[in-house]
DNA sequence: CGAGCGGATGTTATCGACAACATCCGCGTC
DNA sequence: GACGCGGATGTTGTCGATAACATCCGCTCG
């Protein structure tokens, strides 16, 4: 590596100097402009590799007024489906030249999304990707005045032909049919919040899926994602009604219900079969270990930010969908 | 709220123009300059409510070349302990003002490390807050020509007197007390990554509270965090060393560890007792459920984080200590 | 052989803020 | 009443890039 002055960094004006032309081709260089002679753009690029020379962001966004920041508003940064978006959402900027600047929710109120949005807007990002997926956090966005390209519920905010990725949903059915063709025919479910869509797709892709046979839920408790939430859940759980397979919208919620059947005297999978959302890392190291329909969250966030990256950039989407969700049959769920 | 107009966004030249006044004396106002006639300040302010005025952080940071951006390095997030650190760390980042980019490396190797830190600092980051605690992440941060402030390893890299959070060395303390108090003698522990500090400060207090009973772990067995880690060491695990206690330096470890004893036909906790630390969600409500050594991992976030805005803005770091962890007593031990 | 053309390059203006210097004005002083 | 002083405000320059417009030059073609 070249020594490199520690001093003020360089600008193009002084890459311009080491080059011997004038600033304005080597703007022209940075910019990928290509009716530059070889032999002008060679001495650009020795200039600029021995100068040590970066682009000053803020004077180029200044002047063009186009960014390479992405906004990410999310909650629950510590829960591993919304964690594992993110991570694939930044894979995904990162490889398009992009920085995400993520901005967490401190709470579920307007004001506190509000303020984020205006937060985001004031850092001038070139779109705002959002994994906080509530009715909540859409109206806000939706009435927001928005200049900038927005991705939320499996799809841009402005787009209309926009697929959504059904992922949420065929997990759900995932989930009811592997229990069906287990044998079971009363079942209940633990949802995620009903404001979030995530929770509600699930439910959806579930329900459908019995419907199909003729049959409904016998019950459905409403969760909040947390371990505790499904253990409550699982304490309430009407078994008089010959419930013998529990959908839980997430792992961590099943390993809740788990808990509490356990405590009930009822024994999975011998008695009731457990079906989780996520394959947790630990999901395999549980006892009973866990039956669990796992996501590729990376590839979802890969899938979003692409066609929020093609949204911004203006071209159209040849995004390539995120694989479906299948089963990771484990202990906890077992024929009838 | 004032109707916004959606054009283009107000300069202070607009708003200098709707109060009658000069630029500067709007740029004097943002400032927080007091030499302002308590009149003219008033004309001000009602301009830049009236227009929706917000300053353009690229000119300024042009200009002034004051950045409120922080840069995070971190991998893992979908860890819960180095997730909720950079959540409290964004949030003390936030109340002061600053937006935190967050930079997830992809992987080990010193050329991610280090274009990390290339990204960062183009990306014109104030300073850079170092999850990622790791000898090589470290290593590479110190050689790298670095003319913002760094913290990481629970201190800022250029201090020299700079207090480290010592909350982890506690955290192993805390669980050989546990033990030792419930009657054990014989205890083995599995650890994170050596490479990690935040590992060997966990194995240095559990050591050292053995060591002031004249006692040394019976075992020490490295993991990489992860349940399958933590299963493997339990299988590994010499039992015919009469150990009957076994500190894990995270919670998805010690779960893996139950679940090999458990495969080998040892009981937790009624022929083995087995300590974990983060109290995760889940741990509460796990069979049997986890004892463990709970961190305030967004105390630690907001220490970091506070040490490194004090530093940013050439304060002295008046800084309060994160509180101390704790344990939290449950199913997977018992007295001896 | 000069006009015209178009590709390569140079010159000047501009983005929106902060910084440095200039000016204005009221008031006390001699 | 001219002078000076200092607080309040205005004017001009600057940061480092891009954008718009200008120029230069070699080649083709009428």
């Amino acid at each position: 590596m070249d020594p490199v002055t520690v001093g003020k960094p360089a600008t193009i004006y002084d890459v311009a100097r080491a080059a011997g032309v004038s600033h304005q081709t080597v703007s022209r260089y940075l910019r990928g402009y290509d009716g530059i002679r070889p032999q002008t753009r060679g001495r650009v690029e020795v200039a600029i590799k021995s100068l040590g020379y970066r682009p000053n962001l803020a004077a180029r966004l200044l002047r063009s007024r186009t960014s390479t920041r992405i906004g990410a508003l999310a909650h629950e940064m510590s829960e591993m489906g919304p964690a594992r978006v993110v991570q694939g959402a930044y894979q995904a900027a990162r490889r398009a030249g992009y920085v995400l600047d993520v901005v967490m929710l401190d709470g579920y109120d307007d004001k506190s999304i509000s303020d984020a949005i205006d937060l985001l807007t004031e850092q001038q990002v070139a779109g705002i990707f959002a994994t906080a997926q509530t009715d909540r956090v859409k109206a806000v966005l939706e009435q927001h005045p928005r200049n900038i390209p927005i991705f939320i519920d499996s799809r841009m905010l402005t787009t209309v032909d926009g697929r959504p990725s059904p992922n949420n949903e065929f997990a759900g059915r995932v989930a009811a049919e592997a229990l069906l063709a287990l044998g079971h025919r009363t079942m209940a479910t633990v949802t995620g919040p009903m404001e979030w869509h995530v929770s509600r797709d699930r439910l959806d892709g579930f329900a459908d899926a019995l419907a199909i046979h003729g049959l409904t839920p016998a019950a459905v408790l409403e969760g909040d994602w947390s371990p505790r939430s499904g253990y409550e859940a699982g304490m309430l759980l009407p078994i008089d009604t010959g419930i013998t397979g529990v959908f839980a919208a997430n792992d961590h919620m099943a390993l809740g219900v788990i808990r509490a059947l356990g405590e009930r005297g009822i024994r999975v999978p011998h008695d009731m079969s457990v079906v989780g959302v996520d394959d947790i890392p630990e999901a395999a190291f549980l006892t009973p270990s866990l039956s669990t329909v796992r996501l590729d969250f990376e590839a979802e966030g890969h899938y979003a930010m692409n066609c929020l990256i093609a949204e911004i950039e203006g071209r159209s989407t040849p995004v390539e969908d995120p694989p479906h969700p299948f089963l990771v049959e484990r202990d906890s769920t077992r024929s009838r």
